[in-house]
Parts: C-alpha cells; structure tokens; sequence
DNA sequence: GCTCAAGCCTACCAGATGATAGGCAAGTAT
DNA sequence: ATACTTGCCTATCATCTGGTAGGCTTGAGC
C-alpha cells in the first residue's frame, strides 16, 4: 500500500520537505535558509529532516534535481505538442514562461543557482537542456534559409537571449517596474506580452 | 591633508573593504559571505570591520549605495551624452552594458538584491533611477507618435524587458550559453551583439 | 509473541557567526 | 607636555550553524 502510493501521494513528509526547502531557497537563498528554518515551516525537528537527506547540501541537489526531472519530461513534450511549425518556438516559449509563473520560485531558485554555481550550472544545463536547445537552433538556420527569420540572426545567442528574458522576467520583472511605475503590484501579464512581441518582433523577416 | 585625498585616494582601507564586500557579496551572496571571509580579504581583522562599519548589514548598505551613487552620477550623463536621436536610445543601453561589463560583480550583485529584497529594491529603483527611465518613456512614445518605433511596442513593459536582458546577460549570459554550447569560455561578445541587434529589431518600425 | 526496520523525536556537540569590550600606538590640538 | 581622536588590534561573548548519538513508537513479517 505504501509503495503505490509513493510519488503520487504529495503529502509524504520527504515530498512536503522538498517544498519548503524550494520556497525557502529561492526566497532567503542558500546560505540564507537554516535547517532548522526549513523543519519549522514543515512542522517536523531538524533531526528528522537530516533523516531524510542526510545533510543539506544533499538537500539542495535534490531541490535543483526535482526541477530538471521536470523538464526533461516537459521540454520534449514542449517542442513536440504543436504541430504547426509557424509557431512552434513561441508556443515552447509560452510553455515555458508558463512553467516558470505556475511557480515564481523555480525562476528565482535558476537564477540563484546560476549565479552561486555558475561552473556547476553550465554543466547541468549543457546535459540536460541542450540536446533539446540544439534542436530548435538548426529549427532557426533551416527558417533563415527558408527566409521566414531573419538573416542576422544569431540562432545560439538568440536562443540564450530568449531564456535571459524568460527567466529574467518572471525572477525580477515586478521588482525592475520599479524604474518605471511607483504602484508596487505590476502584474507579470504586460511584462510577458512584451516578452512574447519582441521574440517575434526580432525573429520574423520583414515582409518585402 | 587627510581631507583632500578623501574619496580620491583608492587605497583608503574603507575603500578597499568596499571593494572586497562587493566582490565577495556578489559572488557569495550576502548570506553566505561572513565578515570574516572580508577581512581576511582586504588584509585587516574582524573587529577593525566593524570599525569602519558597525553592522553586516550597514555595510550591505553602503555597498549597494556606492553602486546607486555612480549610477546617479552616470545615468544623467549617458542620457545626454548623445545628441543624436536616432539612437540616443541604444547608446544609453550600451553605456549601461558597459558599466555593467566592467565588473560583472555590478550586475550580479544588483541581481541579488533584487531577489533577496524585492521590496526594498523597487523602492530603491523607484526613487532613485525612475525619474531618468520616465525621461526615455516619454521619449519613446514620442518616437510611436512620430511613426519612428512600432506601434505596438508598450513602452514602460518594453524598457522594463531591456533591463532584464542587459543585467541578465551580464549576470547569467555565460552560464545560460550551456544551453547551447558546450565549451566553457562563451565570451560575452555575441550574446551582447545579439541583445543590441534584439533590441533595436524590436522597437523601430519597418520600413515601408 | 518476537524481531526488525521505518520514522520521528530529545539531547547534545564542535565550530563558526556577528558583535562587544577594552587596550595600544600614532597623530593632532591645545 | 597633556589630552583627545583615529585606526587597528587581542580576547571574549552569546547565539546559531550543520550534524551526531541514541531512544521511543508504530506497524509489518515470521
């Protein structure tokens, strides 16, 4: 009985554990979160939590690995869902924003890691993510041959560009409206739209 | 004499615990750097730190606020250095990339912060650098008016999104590019040829 | 019934942390 | 010369850190 529940149920100690400690991580940062900071908010002793990783480095690789096991069952499903090629690299761009902004945490927990890791991150980025990164840059020279993109284009850095503003965006976008707006509470939604506007808007050859 | 070289002498020993602080909490984060790890840095003991600066946190403030002093030195300074319209605006972006390429300590640490402390941060932008981005707001909507940009370009969304991928590239460009490439030592040159190229695809309207 | 492992607990540890107290040398002012 | 300030030091503090040792309870297997 134990064991079918195990992975569906979501309200096992270890999975509620990985919870906290993602929230917590991506709000206060590594260094920035105790053990005994992450016990509390799951309601259990700090020893308790050692019993389940058995120490906190081990913790966070498993925080950081509960995000790529995620994407690697998404990204291909991502890239593989529309069949229309016009598209196909918006829609993947919309799943993606929408991955991140179903959770605000897991931006902030990318850009942290990227930032306190950035050896480390390459490398789990290069394995994990850029088999599927690879397919959408020869997606990119096969449409400026085609002559649907345009041809100054630098697919590698245009694909890195993209990914700087989707997680750039949902992380810090309502903090950097302050240079803007005074009112405290911009949504994300027009910041996403113009996202999405000059992904195309620098992508799509003009029409002659 | 002490009075005259005050600020511009680069060796003062308050300078070089900025310096260091700055290096150090970028790097590390404010967390995760202890003021013992500063110390030893600049050469000095704990408590002479404390001297200098009576808090952690004190000093947190003060580093962050020589960064926003340049900024409100320079930010006036880029906006009118360039008479010339037609780019005025893309030359005031590479001033800022530039500042931030000159030690991409800047850009992480502003990053940081954001993320650390949302709140306290849009306070910070808003008061301090809203009033130069209201400048660049109403001159882009001019420039709509005048036919020059897009007209669905959202002006205040669309600065907002230029930042995110100036600090972003900076900040994260080298360690995003394993996305795309598996060589280690991704320069920034391409990625901020292609933010450059991004940007301005984006924003004037075609031609008719 | 007995054994055993799982899951969580209390009690405790060594080391690091931010911060304080107070001393001492050098320079400046009176 | 004396008194005071500046700048740095040594010694020490209470607190918190990640982590360990070992005990209690529950439930399943035999």
């Amino acid at each position: 009985m134990k064991e079918i529940d195990q992975g569906a149920e979501h309200n096992t100690v270890k999975e509620r554990i990985l919870k906290e400690a993602l929230r917590l991580f991506s709000e206060k940062g590594f260094e920035g979160t105790s053990l005994q900071a992450i016990a509390d908010a799951v309601g259990i002793q700090k020893p308790s939590l050692i019993y389940h990783f058995p120490s906190k480095e081990n913790l966070r690789q498993n925080v950081v690995e509960s995000l790529i096991v995620y994407w690697k069952n998404e990204l291909p499903r991502m890239l593989t869902t529309s069949q229309d090629d016009s598209n196909r690299l918006v829609s993947t761009m919309t799943s993606l924003v929408n991955f991140f902004m179903e959770d605000v945490n897991r931006a902030r927990l990318v850009v942290r890691e990227m930032i306190d890791r950035p050896e480390e991150t390459f490398s789990v980025l290069n394995e994990h993510v850029s088999p599927w990164t690879r397919l959408i840059g020869d997606y990119l020279r096969m449409g400026q041959q085609g002559g649907i993109y345009k041809k100054d284009v630098d697919p590698n850095a245009y694909i890195v560009q993209v990914m700087v503003m989707v997680v750039g965006t949902v992380a810090m976008g309502t903090v950097i409206s302050g240079m803007v707006s005074a009112s405290t509470d911009i949504s994300h939604g027009p910041l996403i739209k113009e996202l999405v506007r000059i992904v195309q808007a620098s992508l799509y050859a003009d029409k002659k």
